[in-house]
DNA sequence: ATTATCTATAGATCTATAGATAATGC
DNA sequence: ATTATCTATAGATCTATAGATAATGC
């Protein structure tokens, strides 16, 4: 129909440069990652992913033999990938010990920066979750529940400390984390990226919202110098209050 | 093909009892609003609202010229229905006084309430934000931002008084509002609605814990009963705990 | 006369497959 | 010999329109 008919590539005879699968696997993967999570899963056709990896469908489907096993491929990429565990050990090395405000500002910022690197993951998570995909609870049982566990254990010890609020422990959990991830959530995955002013984020603050609340306290003064000793100044000088 | 083909049903010759244009209006809007806040708005198609709207396509393209025209019509229909702004005005009222304890737990109980009434507007609320929909914009722009203004306004207030703690007013509004809209967002929006065990929501806990943080406070006690008057126990007698 | 409603269908797009061809690796 | 890659296309589905028909309201 358009003068566009059979005979395309006029200069390179189509003879390209072949690539090795596994690379071109890859190249699939991201694409994907990519456009499921700007446009979902439903919003993205086998043919702008292909595209998008500079490659046919034919071959799309090779790799893939559902469009849903790219979905797949890509929750397993990132359990590979992510340095998740190593990150989480070391949180969960922490969470043993009884310092809260160290516990809840590494809660914070793993939280901030999870969004903040893996915008896109989050995002496609979100997409997923909604789309009642089973990569998203296959996700949360990979990354959240661990997770989660080790976060209710950590509550239900410092309740019975008596340092902690009682009540529900799932509840105190998603008082932790809640704030980082709401935001995030607003600024970082529904926001569009141009006015993603999600550097108001400041961890010291938020620590200190959930740990003691919106209100002042009591004991606390204004002026960060002359706070009162109630326990022991165990905070070490992380105080890198806005700079990045 | 099939030997369903041309003469469909027997019995009742195929003139069946008109509905009124506005009624058939309703049923249309409504059936999209749940498909929508299901599967999204790339995962319905017209076919499927029709249906569910018990009506031909064709039908449904006469009301409404295109697919995303029943979108804007689902968010007008809300805008008009909802009684959001009277219920809004009495909030605003509250949040004249000083009464933080009141305006939090008021707050608090209008998202979960929110949430919990109008689960599938959530969901779908969710839904055009990612899919980028300037349905998302409308409503934000309609629901949320008058409501942010006055939260806004308060916490500003609240910190010159000294009784907020100081930081970026908009962080602290978060902070009003993240766990109870967090919280519902993963147990009602993202949950299946078979195992939302959101009734662990419990506004008093909730209140207590974004006003004073997790930790308990040194003035209080835990025994219920025996609080120490910091403030006057301006508190009404809600202690509803989980009864509903 | 008006309008709610249907059947039929155009044209686009989407997932997936068939079958052929050329670059690579041993 | 193996395999990365393409063109072409089947079959399904999707949005939207054309054109006809029957129920309603005045």
């Amino acid at each position: 129909m358009s003068p566009t008919s059979v005979s395309p590539v006029p200069s390179k005879s189509r003879s390209r440069a072949r690539m090795h699968g596994d690379q071109r696997r890859q190249q699939f993967i991201d694409a994907a990652l990519r456009l499921f999570s700007s446009n979902g899963f439903r919003g993205t056709s086998t043919k702008a992913i292909a595209d998008a990896a500079g490659a046919s469908e034919a071959l799309l489907f090779r790799h893939f033999a559902t469009k849903a096993e790219l979905y797949q491929a890509i929750l397993q990429r990132k359990a590979d990938a992510s340095g998740f565990s190593q990150r989480f050990s070391e949180f969960r090395q922490l969470a043993q010990g009884d310092d809260d405000h160290a516990v809840v500002e590494a809660l914070v910022r793993s939280v901030l920066d999870s969004y903040r690197r893996d915008t896109v993951f989050e995002r496609l998570m979100l997409y997923a979750g909604l789309e009642g995909h089973e990569l998203a609870t296959a996700s949360r049982q990979l990354f959240g529940k661990p997770a989660f566990t080790v976060l209710r254990d950590y509550v239900v010890r410092r309740q019975q400390a008596g340092v902690f609020r009682p009540g529900d422990p799932v509840v105190l959990v998603f008082a932790l984390m809640a704030l980082p991830a709401y935001f995030s959530l607003i600024y970082r995955v529904l926001s569009p990226p141009s006015r993603a002013h999600a550097d108001r984020a400041d961890a010291t603050l938020f620590t200190e919202l959930v740990l003691n609340g919106v209100r002042v306290r009591p004991d606390e003064t204004h002026a960060r110098a002359g706070r009162r000793a109630t326990r022991p100044p165990a905070r070490p000088a992380s105080s890198s209050r806005r700079g990045r």
